[in-house]
DNA sequence: CCTGAATGAGACAATTGCGTCTCACTCGAT
DNA sequence: ATCGAGTGAGACGCAATTGTCTCATTCAGG
């Protein structure tokens, strides 16, 4: 009976990436709940939007954690970001793509941290020289935010298969497409 | 005095690709331009949208003529194509992530077309031997529009540098980031 | 079998945005 | 200087959405 307060944000995110001017009731009826039902648990639609940005917050933070960035090869590192990270695709492309939410008050600081865990991975990477000095840190990481959202898509849309997902992000990223020689 | 299309339209995709839900105003506002006048031209936000998806099908087109995506090694080609969509990159982006236009009617021709163009090109890099093979030519081709997106909104944010774009996209795009080796 | 919390459906007013229109103004061409 | 096309500002009614409320129903636990 209880409403599943995560999975009604989940849908809510899938929707909204792809339709993001979806009513209220649009996306009550997308998580399988009456709108009555969608105002008790989220006051409004900007309560709803905070509460998303909240959970990829939460869910990404976790993802790093359980990927141990400081541990091992940084591209070792990077596969398990992206293995970790791939479940929340859905969320995170919502989010990565509308930036609407940053408006007066300054970007959440829970992304600020966030982004400097991941772009300190890249750093890690290049330091140690696994990573090429010629892309700057800061460029993999909205890289990264961006293959994640694109494979996101790619799957909810049929195009690629969801089994390939984390291996094709990661490679494409690590390894580009670009057939190497060596190895 | 007579309004110039293009630059209305460019101005409400960089616009919308952030803020999905920006009203007709605040649209006419980022163009510079009276609400009224943007009613005069565009129909309604509808037809705006339209007129959106229908510019980045020239433009795109134009560029992947330009690029001459059948002459040379695939690589060479990819980086043209990238020059050559980067200017395009704001109206990409806008379309790449908001599918919304897709209802009802089918996918717009246009994008089927371009898509095929891409497409092939990503194959003949793999039946040539330039490009991997355990990645999907879709996804490649997917992860082709995400990077487009993702740099025109780091360069709009401030994170890369604009003269760095076609360089980092195209090059992560066909090395990715681990340091090779070879070469 | 009760009881109560939670839900879905619907009604309701208020707000918001949309599309159209009018009117005064600006600017370029004649 | 005059004319006319194009524009911005604003008003207007209309449609859609929002947020709140009520009420009947459902379902879990005692």
């Amino acid at each position: 009976m209880a409403v599943d307060r995560s999975h009604v944000l989940t849908a809510a995110a899938a929707l909204l990436a792809r339709r993001p001017t979806s009513s209220m009731d649009e996306i009550a009826r997308a998580a399988g709940i009456g709108r009555a039902t969608l105002h008790r648990h989220f006051a409004g639609r900007d309560a709803l939007i905070r509460a998303l940005e909240q959970l990829g917050i939460e869910q990404l933070t976790h993802a790093l954690d359980a990927a141990r960035l400081d541990e091992g090869a940084a591209p070792d590192a990077l596969r398990r970001l992206v293995a970790e990270a791939e479940p929340v695709a859905g969320v995170l492309a919502f989010l990565f793509t509308e930036n609407q939410l940053f408006e007066g008050e300054g970007i959440n600081e829970g992304w600020t941290r966030l982004d400097a865990r991941i772009h300190a991975l890249f750093r890690r990477g290049q330091e140690e020289g696994d990573f090429r000095i010629d892309l700057g840190a800061a460029w993999l990481t909205e890289a990264f935010y961006g293959l994640i959202g694109a494979g996101a898509w790619a799957v909810h849309d049929g195009r690629v298969a969801r089994n390939d997902l984390t291996h094709s992000i990661a490679e494409l990223l690590l390894g580009g497409a670009r057939r190497s020689m060596e190895k």
